[in-house]
DNA sequence: GGTACTGATTTGTATGATGACTTGTCAATA
DNA sequence: TATTGACAAGTCATCATACAAATCAGTACC
């Protein structure tokens, strides 16, 4: 026991109890020593093993606490809820270079964006029906005037996750934002941006969605948002071949 | 002047003073009240400001400092070093307390998780496969042994989301943590959590989608999971409705 | 068999005390 | 004058104790 004063003495001066037991703590839950649900040993307990106040105990927990990788209940304990703070967002870490990352993200999205259609079409508003076909129609005005479409792409996309009601999955959406429609433009779909033929496909498949969410035919949202989905991800698997001839021809 | 337990019981009932004043600093400081390099007040002041304890005061603060906000130099006081947290998730303002916000989360987990399962059954390795029955089993020996299911429960759900041989959707659920398998056991389920009918349908429900995965069923594999958490929904809505009930006889 | 009560455990908050460190003041000194 | 050194006030770090509030497991009771 002690042990914490004695690592703190071993070493220069600096390290806080606080600190340290923190870390101590962190790694004992990271390493799966305390596994998510576990409860952490009482604060007499953390006191007892570590040779420190309470004070120090309770400023610990609060800092763990603060990561979300802790949650302390009044008269039962203090609980893991994650293994890894919460301040890195997983998803985040996103490699918008490689197009298998793509890929991946947009296989997710078809996840959360086909049950989105159904819902919607289920639990849609009038006002929320408007919304999605105001952004299908600002879509078609990108395309006319020969705007960047994705913009208007996304907002369509939203309007619909918005029409479940359900706000988290809208929040989803927003947290992939731009990145869940990936650079066509930029990698290398310059050409196929401006292909008429693709974006008449484009529009649709989306004029399919909102007819579907609109006539609240739950199955046939999902069915054409799923189509939706799974023409870009063969479109961006295409890419990806050409893309790596093209480089092979290079080399 | 006591502001923050004036506002504590202002509000609905809850909300730790430590969090009150965590939020009342942190509002301050990226609003500029409180400017990068500039001193909070000292422990002593905030006490008096606030009308709550050092103890509440210290481990707001080392809250804050384990969002890298502040930075205390002992003899000198607690200086801001960041206007806004390192990082933030965006999906993290999940509020644990409110049900529905449990329930969201739930049908959020449907879409991905029901995707997971189908492609799972189409993908999954024999490694995999076998990762996944062990899962199950784990979950079966917490039940016997009436230990905490809820880890053993998101294991077997990440188990089947690495199946599907697409990382992003392991990192998905990975990201909700516990919050993804809500507090049966904790707010009022603690009967429920003991209910061995409860856990035989719980564990029927696990066990057939496992097996549907195994048979590279897809659609039945889908139909499972989607039965599981529509079920787990439905059970969340139940105790929703008990929980507002018996409030509504208490008060 | 279910229900209400009770006591032990645990976190939440408050308070007082002591030590260590930082900073500014100011007199003593070269 | 400029530098040094002691010193005091302010501040965080830690410890100890106490009580309140919530939870939980067992027990007695009906």
């Amino acid at each position: 026991m002690t042990s914490l004063s004695d690592a703190k003495q071993g070493q220069k001066k600096k390290l806080s109890l606080v600190k340290t037991l923190v870390e101590n703590l962190r790694a004992a839950i990271s390493s799966g020593d305390l596994a998510v649900g576990e409860k952490l040993p009482s604060e007499a307990a953390l006191t007892e093993l570590h040779g420190v106040s309470r004070t120090v105990v309770r400023e610990a927990v609060a800092a763990l606490r603060a990561d979300g990788m802790v949650e302390p209940r009044q008269g039962a304990g203090v609980f893991v809820t994650r293994a890894r703070p919460a301040s890195v967002s997983p998803l985040q870490i996103i490699d918008n270079k490689r197009l298998s990352s793509v890929l991946e993200i947009i296989e997710l999205r078809t996840a959360v964006e086909v049950e989105a259609a159904g819902l919607a079409a289920t639990r849609r508003s009038i006002a929320q029906e408007a919304d999605i076909f105001e952004a299908l129609s600002d879509m078609e005005a990108a395309i006319a005037s020969g705007q960047q479409t994705e913009p208007a792409d996304l907002a369509f996309h939203i309007a619909i996750t918005r029409a479940t009601n359900n706000p988290r999955f809208e929040q989803f959406l927003t947290m992939l934002g731009l990145d869940a429609i990936p650079r066509a433009k930029l990698e290398s779909g310059a050409a196929m941006a401006r292909d008429a033929q693709y974006m008449a496909k484009l529009r649709d498949e989306h004029l399919r969605i909102a007819d579907s969410i609109s006539e609240r035919d739950e199955v046939a949202a999902r069915a054409a948002m799923r189509a939706h989905l799974e023409g870009s991800h063969a479109r961006y698997r295409k890419i990806f071949r050409d893309s790596s001839q093209s480089h092979h021809t290079n080399s």
